[in-house]
DNA sequence: CTTGCCGGGCG
DNA sequence: CGCCCGGCAAG
């Protein structure tokens, strides 16, 4: 416990925590981290650079678990955090258990992240697994204080490693309490949902010109949310479903991408769910962000973008399915379309034009605005959305076909009490939308009104309206 | 052409 | 408002 092994300790977690400074979120490990981080000295020491990314992919994974984790985190302190010279070992499985106890009860972490569950039976993939650790007692204290002064640092800087020499760690530190920590961690998280840069690091090697694209398409996006979720530029999926965080589809993603190494993309994946986790909520329930990939003939409607980012690679462009390479050339091929669940499923309200299943001003989907019914191209490739909305206009369309009483010309009075309760009803749904379209004749009714059914010799048997030469009244359509 | 009805004028 | 009608558009 000497100046030196401070000092020796400082300069690991500096190069550790340039990257993981706000890893300590989870102190709880304090005293795996002791060891494992010092085990990591000599191997850093080697690979800084390589050891680099992991990290943040590691940390990305934890930090969306971090929310649910406070309360754990609360717990694991104490068991920690008042004995930190306890024998390793026994606080190694302590935690670990705990971990897997925390972590297990949200459910979250597991899903999020399979590569961590190894970690959990004691293995050490690659020794990276445990990077998000920091050290305990004074470490950490030093690091609580090294995060307090240096969060804004690290962010701006974290992309490229800093020589631990320009780490400036803060001397004369007093041990902040376990709430300073608690709120530290919120701090943390708080700061971290707005900083792009920590969270994709890797974001710097796509290409300039897709990434000034993709800031035009999310462009609206962003706009009809926070308006500060900047990495929407960088980050082409907007996974914002209100559902659960990890649809099955984007378990799949994930493992399928496991496949190569597609680091990116998982912590593309990843991060949003952590960090558009409270966009939904800013949305109706029943908005749903779907991708559709644009290609001719295909209509393939997928919850995530970067499934439909490897629908379009592997099926359009022909790209090598293991190769995650991603030039952005596919996001040419897909656009964002906002699903109003509730209108679909009821069918009703997708007949206006001004319709709310539409996201912005330039109509990404016009399957939803239009009363034309689908294209031919449509029809063979079902979805959700080709799928329903067409047919419930085609169905509400048909349904007031109201063949007008032809044979009761002569008499007295008009079935008028049973046509006029049906048509009504329709009338209420479909003719108040069409009001709202200025300029637009209202089309002729199939239905043969107090003219024709009294003809002008009986006019004073019409209805007021046909009187007035207004639409009819009693024969509605 | 017939028919439905919008837009507008008049009292 | 109630009432009427010119005129347009669809069929």
């Amino acid at each position: 416990m000497d100046s030196r092994y401070i000092m020796d300790k400082s300069s690991v977690e500096a190069r550790v925590g340039i990257a993981g400074a706000d890893f300590n979120l989870r102190t709880g490990r304090s005293v795996l981290r002791d060891t494992r981080v010092s085990t990591m000295a000599e191997k850093s020491a080697a690979m800084p650079v390589y050891i680099h990314r992991p990290v943040l992919y590691k940390f990305v994974m934890d930090v969306e678990s971090a929310a649910e984790e406070v309360k754990s985190e609360r717990s694991s302190e104490k068991r920690n955090g008042h004995c930190p010279r306890a024998p390793i070992l026994d606080h190694t499985e302590k935690t670990d258990v705990g971990d897997q106890n925390d972590t297990g009860s949200t459910g979250i972490l597991k899903r999020a992240s399979p590569t961590h569950c190894p970690g959990m039976n004691g293995q050490l993939p690659g020794g990276l697994k445990h990077l998000d650790i920091s050290n305990p007692g004074k470490q950490s204290e030093l690091t609580n204080g090294f995060r307090a002064a240096q969060e804004q640092h690290v962010r701006l800087t974290e992309r490229q490693p800093l020589p631990s020499s320009h780490i400036p760690v803060p001397r004369n530190r007093k041990p902040s309490g376990h709430a300073d920590k608690e709120v530290m961690a919120a701090t943390v998280l708080t700061s971290l949902s707005t900083s792009p840069l920590v969270i994709y690091p890797s974001s710097a090697s796509t290409e300039p010109a897709s990434r000034a694209w993709k800031e035009v398409l999310s462009d609206s996006y962003s706009s009809s949310t926070s308006g500060n979720w900047s990495w929407d530029a960088s980050d082409q999926s907007v996974p914002s479903t209100p559902s659960p965080p990890l649809s099955n589809d984007n378990n799949k993603n994930f493992l399928i991408s496991s496949q190569g190494d597609d680091v990116n993309e998982d912590i593309t994946e990843s991060t949003h769910f952590m960090f558009e986790e409270p966009i939904p909520r800013k949305r109706k329930n029943s908005m749903k962000v779907m991708f559709k990939c644009l290609w001719k003939n295909c209509e393939k409607v997928l919850s995530t973008s970067s499934g439909i980012q490897r629908h379009v690679r592997t099926v359009h462009l022909g790209r090598n399915c293991d190769s995650d390479y991603s030039d952005g050339e596919e996001d040419f091929y897909y656009s964002e379309i906002e699903v109003n669940m509730d209108s679909l499923s009821e069918g009703l309200s997708s007949l206006t034009p001004t319709s709310p299943t539409t996201a912005g001003p330039p109509p990404v989907f016009p399957l939803l605005l239009t009363d034309v019914p689908p294209p031919e191209h449509m029809s063979h490739a079902p979805t959700l959305l080709s799928q329903s909305a067409p047919s419930t206009l085609c169905h509400i369309r048909t349904d007031h076909a109201y063949q007008g009483p032809v044979t009761h010309v002569g008499e007295k009075r008009p079935p008028a009490a049973n046509t006029h309760t049906t048509v009504h009803k329709n009338h209420a749904v479909v003719t108040a939308p069409a009001k709202s379209i200025p300029g637009t004749r209202k089309p002729r009714g199939e239905a043969k009104k107090c003219r024709k059914v009294y003809g002008m010799e009986k006019r004073d048997m019409w209805c007021t309206a046909c009187r007035w030469k207004k639409a009819c009244q009693r024969f509605t359509d």
